[in-house]
RNA sequence: GGUCCGUUCGUAUAGGGGUUAGUACGCCAGGUUUUCAUCCUGGUAACAGGGGUUCGAAUCCCCUACGGACUACCA
């Protein structure tokens, strides 16, 4: 019987969703669309201590921006709502207690005072201190104590925690689509917590439960969780669900470009790139940490990136667009290996998108900035000069710097080109140019070319003798698109007054 | 420390017993362009080390090294 594929993204909204959260929700959501099913949202909230006003909205809204839906939870509703674990509080309990009565889970009334002083005389004879079989009957739990005993503590309103009692001596196979069989023996495992004397449920209990109730089919998450992947295999099982058990597939973690060490908030900011999909201000300090959408990169190419890193098609195409992905992607082509973001690759794939975007949708995007500038242009002007500098820029915020003396005259001359080009016989030639505009009736960009071409050759001086002076007394500098075109876009009246102030100035 | 996971050019990766070890970004050089950018062509650069297995190992096995994750009443 082979079940509807249905995959979840669980953050937590303990602050931004990192772009290593990102890459997740990504490839779950191509996963499921891929295999025609479900992609839900759930906000695994159980920590009431760690929660960040404004996390879940940031999580829903990143996901937007990205153009990646869900198709079913917190935000949107469902069959199996509510989606967000602090609202399904009253579920957990009963299957903790479930444990209990199968005897696969006990109850414990060591304090955290407790455990962390046996942890630590541990420490200090170089052993690890693990609550499992080997521990057990040290500790203050319903194997110490006589049933009286723990059902007077129950009554009398002390506090409790429930944790799972871990097999002995057991080799727990977790079968992982994207590593293989993994075995870990139960002795290195520790009798976890399902339930929290706060009277919620640990990640390891609401997981699983929510996981089997929302019927889940496959669980793709990051390989921090591979090491309790064995836990939930054991808890599947005591709870009589091994049948329905998802199959797991931990992605390999995104790594910090120097160096080594998992991705983290501050690598982002000193290294110059967004670790986060948006701007995220920090409620309680107020720092600011920079976002892709902030920084100019597109949605479409964040998710291209994203989508390299970690995975490949198996064929040299690198570009794809959400739908492509969907249509190429395979579990079976995720890399194991951790993987460092790359500034350089990610500039390109963000150039790449913009100079495909035709010159109307660059102008779009560049006229508000242009406004905020105090420029009004017609969208015509805005599209032929985008269309004009695009390939030179890798962002939309670039494209200023590229093209401000179209709106600008340059009010400084780039010192090497006059070193370099500005001889004797410069002021006399460019005296002439400029009458030559000046009487010039045609100013489109390919007449006036062929015109000055002619007019150049007529008085025996090459093109290379006159054409940096043109452009560095139109532009500034010696870089740019065809001058023609700028003289045509800048008019013959500005272009002759740029000319004549640079024989002014120059010199 | 323990457990688990990993390791191909600087980076992302292809290749999974016989390859000149391929591609992309970056970098370098040349071409195109009156300039710069784009574009085109070429180049640079890698199988962590050691043992096996095999006629043959980047590929399979073991060990070592290195890196990472986990080791909470956090997720």
């Amino acid at each position: 019987m082979e079940r509807k594929v249905r995959v979840r993204f669980a953050p937590s909204p303990t602050g931004p969703l990192h772009i290593g959260g990102v890459r997740t929700a990504l490839y779950n959501y191509l996963f499921a669309k891929k295999h025609g099913g479900d992609f839900l949202l759930r906000i695994e909230d159980t920590d009431q201590t760690r929660f960040v006003p404004g996390a879940e909205e940031y999580i829903i809204e990143s996901m937007n921006w990205l153009g990646i839906p869900f198709s079913e939870g917190v935000g949107i509703g469902g069959p199996h709502a509510p989606y967000k674990q602090s609202e399904r509080k009253p579920l957990y309990k009963q299957y903790a207690d479930d444990l209990i009565a199968k005897g696969f889970a006990y109850y414990a009334f060591d304090s955290g005072e407790e455990l962390e002083n046996i942890r630590k005389s541990m420490e200090a004879e170089k052993k690890t201190f693990i609550y499992n079989a080997a521990t057990r009957g040290m500790m203050k739990n319903s194997f110490t104590l006589s049933e009286a005993e723990v059902n007077q503590k129950l009554a009398a309103g002390e506090q409790f925690v429930i944790r799972f009692k871990i097999p002995d001596n057991e080799e727990v196979l977790v079968n992982d689509i994207i590593r293989g069989e993994v075995r870990v023996h139960s002795a290195q495992l520790d009798d976890k917590v399902l339930f929290k004397s706060d009277g919620m449920p640990t990640y390891h209990l609401a997981n699983v439960v929510d996981d089997y109730l929302m019927e889940i089919t496959h669980v793709i998450r990051g390989e921090e969780w591979l090491p309790s992947a064995p836990l939930h295999v054991l808890l599947y099982r005591s709870l009589g669900w091994e049948n329905k058990m998802p199959q797991f597939a931990h992605l390999p973690l995104l790594l910090k470009p120097d160096g080594n060490g998992k991705l983290s908030k501050r690598d982002g900011d000193r290294l110059g790139f967004p670790v986060f999909p948006l701007q995220w201000k920090d409620p309680k300090s107020g720092e600011i940490s920079s976002g892709y959408r902030e920084s100019g990169y597109f949605p479409d190419a964040v998710v291209n990136i994203l989508a390299f890193l970690g995975w490949n098609p198996g064929t040299t195409q690198e570009v794809f667009s959400l739908e492509e992905l969907v249509e190429a992607f395979s579990l079976e082509r995720v890399g194991k290996a951790g993987a460092k973001f790359d500034l350089e690759k990610a500039k390109w794939f963000n150039h790449h998108y913009l100079v495909n975007l035709s010159a109307e949708q660059v102008a779009e995007k560049f006229i508000p900035i242009l406004k905020e500038k105090g420029i009004e242009v017609s969208k015509e002007k805005a599209a032929t000069i985008c269309g004009m500098v695009k390939e030179r820029a890798h962002f939309i915020s670039e494209l200023w710097a590229q093209s401000s003396f179209f709106f600008i005259a340059p009010d400084s001359y780039d010192e090497q080109v006059i070193k370099k080009k500005w001889k004797e016989e410069t002021p006399e030639l460019l005296r002439k140019s400029i009458s030559f505009f000046q009487d010039s009736a045609n100013f489109e960009a390919q007449p006036l070319h062929d015109a000055f071409m002619e007019f150049l050759t007529s008085i025996g001086v090459g093109p290379g003798q006159i054409m940096n002076i043109i452009r560095l007394a139109l532009v500034g500098s010696s870089s740019g698109p065809d001058l023609f075109a700028i003289m045509n876009l800048l008019g013959k009246e500005e272009t002759v007054d740029r000319l004549n102030r640079a024989l002014e100035t120059i010199k």
